[in-house]
Order: C-alpha cells, then sequence, then structure tokens
DNA sequence: GTGTATAATTAACACGTGTTAGTAACGCGC
DNA sequence: GCGCGTTACTAACACGTGTTAATTATACAC
C-alpha cells in the first residue's frame, strides 16, 4: 500500500516552525541566519519522518534539475563493440554523483542525432547535456550554442567552437608508430576503426602519417585499409594486406578490437606474431593484455574521460569557473605483439 | 540568450482556446470531445510556437516522471569487464524510447546498494526501476515490494517473489558441458566467473554438474576454481589447473572473458587449443568468435534481456497488463575451441 | 524608555501543468 | 416555452517546492 508522500509541510508543523524555515535549513540557503537550535529541531525531524524533497516540485520551482544527460551518438555496431563504455560511464557517473546530479542516458542509435536529445533540453528534463560521438552534420548544435545551453562533447569536431573533451589521438597514434618504425619496420599498414570521417580515426591517421614522415618512409596507400568497429571487418581487412604481393611487416590497427580482429585473420593465414607480423592496437581495452600474443597498445583513459566530461560539464553548469576544453594524454604499453621483448632477446 | 519559455498559455492565446483546451488535445485524453477544428487550431499553434510541456510541471501535476531508472549492481571490476553492457543498454532503451520513457542510469559501485537508488525512489525521480545484479542482503527490497513499488530484476533472487527477467544459466551451462563429455572428455575443470553467492554464477555451477551426472562422472573439488569477472583472476586459476598432476583435458569457464584468460594461461604454457585443453566459455560477447582459436560457447540474448526488462516493468507501471517472471533461453555456438571440428575430421 | 540596527522567522506568491466540476450553447420532443 | 440531454469548452483548484519581501523578537547604545 503506497503511503501518504510526506511534505515540507508535515517536517515544518513537527519541528514547530514554517514551510519556509525548512526549506532554509535543508537547502542551507547562505545569508540566512537560523538558530542552532532551530537548525537541529528541523533536520531531526527530516529525519524522523524520513523526508525527501519531490523532484519535480524543486524543479519546478527553483528551475534547475540537478540532472545531466549522457547522449551516446554511436551506431548500432559500434556501441556493441565498445569496451570502453563500461568505465567511462564508470567515470562519469562517480562525478556527476560526486556532485550531486543524476545521470539521464540516451542512445541516439541512427536517427538524425538531435532528435535524440531535443526531448531532453525542450523539456528541460536536464541541466546540460555531453554529447558523445557529435557529428558535424548537426544542424542543431550551432542553435544550442547561440542558447548557451550547456554542453560538452566528447570527441573534437570540426567547425564548432563548442567546448569539448577528447583525448591525444594523434600523439598517441605517432608514439606507437614511430614505436615501430624503431623497431626497424617500413612497410607498416593502417586499418581504419572506422570511417575516416570519424574525427578520432582522422586523427590517428593523422599520427600514421606524422610518424612515417618523420622516418622518411613513403605512404603507400595500398596499405591503408578502412575497417569499421567490429572484429570481423578487420579480418576482411587484414586479409586483404595479408593478400597483396608485397604484404605489410607490421600493421597498426586504429582500435584494440580491430587488432584482435586482424590478429585473427593472421592466425587464420598460419603466421606467427609478432615474428611474422607484427600488430600493434589502440585503446587498451581489458582483454588487450590476454590476447595472444599480448597485445602492445596505446592506453587511452576511459575513466578519466568520463570523470572530466561531466565535471567540466558541471561547472559550466554552476557558472562558477572559466570553462576550456581538456586533452587528456595517452600512455605507450608494450607488451610482445609488437616484437619489442622478441628483439630485446636477440 | 536564453529564449523565454513558451508555456501552454501561449499556445491557448494564439489557437483562442482555454489552457485546459490545449492539455486536452495535446494529451488525446479520452472521453473528452474536441471538435476537429479546434483540435486543428490547437495542434498548429503548438506547431508554431515550438511548445514542449516542462517535465517538472507535469510530473509534478499527474504524479507521473515518464521515466524509469537502472540501478547496475555490479562492482568494479566486474562493470569494467562487462562487454555486455552496450547491448544490454541498447535493449533497454529500444524499449524505453518506444513507450515514450526516458532512462535514469545509476551505478551502485560498492555502497550499499539501496543507498543508490533510495534517492530516486524517495525523490519521485522515476515510476519504476530495473535493478541489475540485486543482492540477496538488500533489506530495502520487501519494503519496496511490501509498498509495491514497480520494480524488476535482472537476474535472479533467492527469497524474494519479486518478479525477474534473466537468462536460463543453468540449461545453457547443462547444454555445454553435456557437449564436452559427448567429445569424450571426463575431466572438465570448471572456472567460475565471479563469487559462488552469485546466483547466476551459483546456475551454471548446477549446470555443469548436472551435466556431470547424466555421464557418471564424478565431481572433483581440485578441477573447481573460482576466479572473478576479470582475465587475470582466470589466468591464474588456469595456472593452477596446469600444475595438478593429473590437469583436466577441458575447462569450462563460466564467461567468455574468463575463458579468454584461462586461453591466456595455456598458450603461456605452450600448450595447444584445443588438441592439449579444450576450452568452452558462456555468453558469446562480440569478440568470442575471434579469440584464437574462436571460442565455443553459450550465447546469451543482451539485447532481449534489457528489451524485455524494460518491456515488463513499463507494463507493470501500467498496471495493464498480467505480469510475470520471464526467462529467455539461450544457444550452443559450437567453434573451434572445444574441438568438436577438430574430431569431426578425424 | 526610546530609537535603531540586527537576528530569526514567516506570509504570500511563483513555477507550469493535469484534472474536476461546472457552464454555455444547441437541438429536439412535447 | 420548457425540460432534458448532448456537445464543446472553461474557471478554478491541486501538485510541493523555492524565494522575496515583510514581520516580529532581541540586543544595545544613549
Amino acid at each position: 500500500m503506497a503511503r501518504r508522500q510526506v511534505t515540507s509541510r508535515d517536517v515544518a508543523k513537527l519541528a514547530g516552525v514554517s514551510r519556509t524555515t525548512v526549506s532554509f535549513v535543508l537547502n542551507d540557503v547562505p545569508g540566512v541566519k537560523i538558530s542552532p537550535e532551530t537548525r537541529q529541531r528541523v533536520l531531526e525531524a527530516a529525519r524522523e519522518l524520513d523526508y525527501y524533497p519531490t523532484a519535480a516540485a524543486r524543479s519546478l520551482a527553483s528551475g534547475k534539475t540537478r540532472r545531466i544527460g549522457l547522449i551516446l551518438g554511436e551506431g548500432q555496431d559500434r556501441l556493441a563493440a565498445d569496451a570502453f563504455l563500461p568505465t567511462f560511464l564508470q567515470g562519469v557517473t562517480a562525478s556527476v554523483h560526486r556532485r550531486g546530479y543524476l545521470l539521464m542516458l540516451q542512445l541516439s542509435e541512427d536517427v538524425p542525432s538531435h532528435e535524440a536529445y531535443v526531448r531532453l533540453i525542450r523539456e528541460q528534463q536536464v541541466d546540460g547535456l555531453i554529447l558523445s560521438g557529435p557529428r558535424s552534420d548537426d544542424s542543431l548544435l550551432p542553435q544550442l550554442a547561440e542558447e548557451k545551453f550547456p554542453l560538452i562533447l566528447h570527441g573534437r569536431l570540426d567547425g564548432h567552437d563548442l567546448p569539448y573533451v577528447d583525448t591525444d589521438n594523434r600523439a598517441g597514434a605517432y608514439r606507437i608508430v614511430n614505436h615501430l618504425a624503431a623497431l626497424g619496420h617500413r612497410r607498416i599498414a593502417f586499418i581504419s576503426n572506422a570511417p575516416l570521417f570519424y574525427s578520432g580515426t582522422q586523427d590517428r591517421f593523422a599520427g600514421y602519417r606524422q610518424a612515417l614522415a618523420e622516418h622518411d618512409i613513403p605512404l603507400q596507400e595500398e596499405l591503408i585499409r578502412t575497417a569499421a568497429f567490429l572484429p570481423h571487418s578487420a579480418y576482411a581487412a587484414m586479409s586483404e594486406l595479408l593478400a597483396l604481393q608485397k604484404p605489410p611487416t607490421a600493421v597498426f590497427a586504429a582500435s584494440d578490437v580491430v587488432a584482435l580482429g586482424a590478429m585473427s585473420a593472421i592466425h587464420a593465414a598460419d603466421l606467427r606474431i609478432p615474428e611474422d607480423m607484427a600488430v600493434v592496437g589502440f585503446d587498451d581495452i581489458f582483454l588487450a593484455a590476454h590476447a595472444c600474443p599480448p597485445l602492445t597498445t596505446v592506453r587511452v583513459p576511459a575513466y578519466g574521460l568520463g570523470w572530466t566530461s561531466a565535471e567540466v560539464l558541471i561547472n559550466l553548469i554552476k557558472g562558477e569557473e572559466e570553462v576550456s576544453s581538456v586533452i587528456l594524454e595517452t600512455e605507450l604499453v608494450i607488451r610482445e605483439s609488437c616484437g619489442a621483448r622478441l628483439a630485446g632477446n636477440t
């Protein structure tokens, strides 16, 4: 049986004060003087009655919801293969929880992305939004920026000056390809983890080119392949590379999942990793250390990306601090699939 | 510059009717007669002004939020290694979206789980809750059941009669262990995917025992090991098994992630899969097909679990249909790590 | 005691919607 | 012309909180 709703009026009656005083005490309104005894009485009454203010009434009156939204703009395939999502969510929720907010989650799948979040904004369900995987063709973004609606992008987006949080994809890619080149490889293939219009993939590709250039290795079209999110697309791409007249000696896969797909193709061709083909990835998902052989990769701070996105957004909402974009650094993780340990032994 | 809020009063004025009529039209209130012309005028006015009702006002007045909550009661490790979460979320959000609801997400991490959701309920942030990974020691659950708060468990829980949605873990485990036994294995090890007090792990263990019993294979304590969520715990467990005087010839790992950890230990010991050691898993995560060798496993319908949980919950909230627990079936997926294909060739 | 500043508290309004009870207009049989 | 039912609409209240402006107690200097 649903028990009757406990309101602040009940608390006020029990404490022998007005409803206003209850509100002042429970919200710690600054600049209002409440005697310690009264404060105590109110707090005890609230505890006694197990009082929780109703969210709807509170946000109607105050104009704030104390909720933020997280929009995942990734398509089905990408999402299904997103081994980072759980850790990213941990980061987001840890921050959100710390700041006293709650989280609303929306997946935009394949619909025009703004339909996914326009309801959240217009119905005033949230005070701000983290937009992950924004599409540059989203016509609503400029308008929201104009309205100054609190908005943080997860992932860089060209053509807008909205604040964003991202990893340094380019530097990470540069570092790991540089590592391969330093091991003596001259034919280093690139397998993308997504279509090239994704900024993250673009940047990883840019890092790859930069490393090649610095080692005077010419860019070869035939060594560049496009895969998308799921392992089997990488399996296909890798199989093509193996069928070349002059196959590469090393592969940089732009994500660990794609790397694992490529490794599976290499095994299927009865080649050894890293002796016959070195493989490196990007992300350092939790399975990378237990691939066979363990995967050399670039660690992306998934938790930190989530945490930072939320922190920056909430700062923006509260308007207390100056807010600007944040780029988190990556870390090179050397295991066995690149052959560095092997090379060290000889 | 924030534009002024558009209210139903503005719509009413533009359409030349009362605010009440606007509400009737936009909510399609049954049993109320509105002339087609008036209805048309109201709809046009709403569209003209780009009117969205404010969520807070709406739920304050109606007592309904049109939101549901999803509580993930998994600990840090488990969550980080949860390759199913993205697909599960897809299922949940697809249903939630279809029914016109929105989703609030909360991770309970390690705090006593009810602290994580009591706020959602008491502040009336949501109309109902999906509770994933419930703990049987949660003292608040009986109380909520008593209050008839709409609640669906994801994962069976002993000692309560709350409605739940789950996979048939026992039948799935039985089927795959039976498969190993049919291939001639008599020393089949079990590596758990979590501590044994998790009901899902319990059930998978029960399926394992049942299959052994039916093949007259005695249960051997030394072949039963506990791992927890992450690959490295399985690596350790598998290493112990390999060090036995009489090691097993096959391993049933209670999750794919654990299976991959075990495989990594087998490779490290320079043994071949499946020739020296057959391995099977549970879940069919998206990487299982690209493990080396491809992993034989039991497919769990992650999307369906999410979808069904949300559907059942919303039915419960609307009180329209009779609601009962749902158990989804699994499917045996035979690949190469079990040796069945090899056996077929000889 | 009187005036004045300060501390402590409250009455009253605002937020934007859903909903009940009621009114007005109209047709129709007598 | 009157009663009666139906259709189409609306006035007025309710939801539970935040917040401003006003009010009452309290202290203190002269």
